[in-house]
DNA sequence: TGTCTTCCCTTACGTTGTAAGATACCTTAC
DNA sequence: GTAAGGTATCTTACAACGTAAGGGAAGACA
């Protein structure tokens, strides 16, 4: 698991074969089918050692405060994890450590005084908003601000201002300004 | 596109092979590749097609209402194409009709009254709701409410009460009341 | 000393995207 | 009327993938 997580946070998820994995174990890739089932079991176990990461709230802490560090952790976690939210969307049946996370944030809103509907929605709205963020933050074509600068020069010389004048003016004055991230959104 | 589209529909993103799309065009692998560089470019177009799909909001119409249109349009359209949110996930440079869509979402923002700042962020907002929202949809794994009914059984069983109260709880008393679907959260 | 389990190996197969190049037809030019 | 060139398709081939099938070496235990 920390060698194929280890390969998916250095070489992409792409590059997470079988072959490559057991080769960083020093080890032959039909070798690794005497530990583990398929590579979907990789899959699903990495994706549950992420919830593992994710910062568990707590039912003494006020709901607000927890849900927020708890959200921020997540963000971070799977921002740090590039492959993380990709591998998360194909899953279909959640680990202990996944299990263990769900019901702590159930635990936290219920405690909070959330009725069971509203802890529903509640847990919808808030994991929305966190996979819905990451997502758009690892679909972005830059990362650092050079390639912000780089790209919307590029973009901006090719795309006519009277077809999208609030593109570009949101392009001008806003994400070519110093400082910007979309991770501040 | 249209094929591709389809095939993807019918049989899942997995099934879109270039074999399996010539074969359905009558014509042998090779042969797509005089009208498209790459398969990569087959994906970037469905994922702008899909974006055409996604009901414009206007600058005529009072920004909430013709944005909550949208929003549901653009769920609707991401629900009755299963592979759509995970392509868009994959995809780093967006098409014309992508262009025209984020224009037209950033012009009614700013028509409506939005300072270039807020724009950026109501949008990073609206956008994270609706795409994590369907990402939760669809990594659900059930769709029917026969599907829930079974697999809550089959958890439920499985599940220590005393380690999962918040969890069965939920399960019991919300997931497994007749009428339950996860697109009313 | 012999059997069983554990762990790794080699070999092989079907499927994928696509590079290289041949071939048939249609259009256009002289 | 014929040559030249462009357009659309074909066949063949290759490397990389996940993994099925089965062999072999080491240690554990009788």
């Amino acid at each position: 698991m920390r060698a194929a997580i280890a390969l998916a946070d250095k070489e992409g998820l792409e590059a997470l074969t079988m072959r490559k994995l057991a080769q960083g174990l020093g080890v032959e890739a039909m070798s690794l089918y005497h530990h583990v089932s398929n590579k979907e079991a990789i899959l699903n176990e990495m994706v549950d050692w992420i919830f593992g990461e994710f910062r568990l709230p707590t039912t003494e802490e006020p709901w607000k405060e927890t849900l927020r560090a708890r959200a921020i952790s997540a963000h971070d976690v799977l921002v740090s994890h590039p492959w993380a939210i990709h591998v998360i969307e194909t899953r279909r049946d959640p680990g202990p450590l996944t299990l263990q996370h769900h019901e702590a944030v159930l635990a936290c809103l219920r405690h909070g005084g959330f009725s069971v509907p509203l802890t529903a929605h509640a847990y919808a709205l808030l994991d929305s908003h966190i996979y819905g963020f990451v997502m758009q933050e690892m679909t972005l074509p830059f990362r650092t601000y050079e390639e912000v600068e780089e790209l919307a020069e590029h973009i901006l010389a090719q795309m006519p201002e009277e077809l999208f004048p609030s593109f570009t003016e949101l392009t001008r004055e806003y994400i070519l300004k110093p400082g910007y991230a979309y991770a501040n959104e």
